[in-house]
DNA sequence: AGAATAGTGTCTGTTAGACACTATTAG
DNA sequence: CTAATAGTGTCTAACAGACACTATTCT
């Protein structure tokens, strides 16, 4: 297109640069926060950690922090940023891989951005919001800057006043993490390397609180091709009341559900009246 | 919890954002772009300007910029911003209330951030991308720092090379449009006040690029209460070629679509069967 | 008149949910 | 043995897509 005059503004462009003050604007700060849920004990748990220092010193809040470059001056992507604040606060670090490959097998995926004026007493930030989706892990140790850190059931977490706007982080990543069961197969997410259907059926019901048919489940599951794989091994014993040893099944890769598998908070009548407007 | 000390904490809290400082750490900018697409002369289309200055001098991108206070020092949220933006390329000021309301109609939410290492050149800057969909908006005008603005067909669009990571914001933001449209009543938004169910159907059509039987298209926005609302009044004339004239509709209000109005590339084949894992 | 469009009705194969039923294993 | 669980099969009402059909209006 502008070949002709390419030269002259890739110097332009190189000058332009080079004369460039990052610190002549006003200054906003970047954070990201990560609301992280396992499911601990058949509930569905986040992962929250005690601030130690202000603002908001001793109140709960998700794990996060600015965004800010490592010793050499980068800076990292923000979902790797993300990684990092979940593995500090989880004490797994994917460095000690091997050992538990756990971490490893976290959903990460970004959830939205915060920029409310005011919603931090030091500055205009701006908080990036990531859902991580884990297998049950560990007791987390409170990392620098933290007093305690805790897996809290999510209704116990939102029953809190948390720091920040971080009741409202946590309430959008709650119903993004119940909806993206309905038309994923993230539900596996939850789930150890290998499991049954009644355990990946448990999941949804935890998720939900809502009790599933299990042999509809059962055939929902299997109706989406990629969903499930058999892996021809049985569980060693049967169920907790008795029963015939359970086929075990790996995910299998990311599906998108078609149909979806609904709850019935999705589960919307269907009327088919349209109301008039008196003119 | 902590009321007991609640003084003496609220003191510190004082006394450490009297003493804090913005400018300490690394510099991070923030920026807003939007993708904001309509529908003219039957084509999907997206609002892109040409960069005056450098980086990326002469070359198209999405709307955006800075995120950065107003006089009084004070920063918009993220969607005023996003606003504004869109605002300024269109000509359309929603201070001009009345004389135009389509702008005011415009639907507006966050797409994703983006924030990969050096995006963009100048420093690390955090780009927080929103998608609009808006009725047949009026041409643009080149804002301040704009050489130019145009409306361009997706296609087009997406074949150019646009600066930053513009293409890949672009990309998903199309993607988010085209998906919004199955489980939500959001094609209304780029149609005028009252339209026809065939006006609706078409917009379908022309947001996936595919026929969908007029019919089941009919019943299928029925069956969904709250999608459409008749007004009671008809079309003035009948179709381009003939026929009867239609029953004018206005949007319902936000509504999920149960079940979904699928496109092609949604449907997918449902077959059943487990593939096995060997060992 | 002819063609295109708006809108309704009908037919048919598919599917969802419910539930019956068998087999297996824990206690 | 009894109860609980894994997994399969069957029944039925509802629904999706296809398309026939009528009515209306433009050219």
């Amino acid at each position: 297109m502008n070949t002709a005059s390419s030269r002259t503004e890739a110097e332009r462009e190189r000058e332009f640069l080079a004369n460039y003050d990052p610190h002549q604007y006003a200054p906003v700060a970047v954070t990201v926060d990560v609301a992280a849920f396992t499911i601990r004990e058949g509930t569905l748990s986040v992962l929250l950690v005690q601030r130690a220092a202000p603002p908001y010193a001793n109140a709960w809040c998700l794990p996060g922090g600015f965004l800010s470059p490592d010793q050499s001056g980068r800076f990292p992507d923000l979902a790797s940023a993300a990684a990092m604040r979940l593995a500090k606060e989880t004490g797994l670090t994917s460095e000690v891989a091997g050992a538990d490959d756990r971490l490893a097998r976290v959903h990460l995926e970004q959830l939205a951005s915060y920029g409310t004026p005011r919603r931090d007493p030091r500055m205009h930030v701006i908080s990036v919001a990531y859902v991580a989706l884990a297998p049950d892990l560990p007791e987390p140790v409170a990392g620098e800057g933290t007093l305690a850190a805790r897996w809290l059931p999510v209704e116990e977490a939102a029953s809190l006043t948390l720091a920040f706007d971080h009741n409202q982080i946590l309430a959008d990543a709650l119903e993004r993490a119940r909806g993206k069961l309905e038309y994923t197969s993230l539900a596996t997410a939850f789930l150890p390397k290998e499991f049954t259907i009644s355990q990946l059926r448990k999941v949804y019901e935890i998720v939900w609180g809502e009790d599933l048919t299990p042999s509809v489940f059962r055939r929902k599951v299997h109706a989406t091709a990629g969903f499930v794989l058999a892996t021809g091994q049985h569980t060693a014993h049967g169920g907790a009341g008795g029963g015939p040893r359970a086929v075990l099944y790996r995910a299998g890769g990311q599906a998108l559900l078609h149909p979806a598998i609904e709850r019935e908070a999705t589960t919307v009548r269907r009327l088919g009246i349209d109301e008039a407007v008196s003119s």
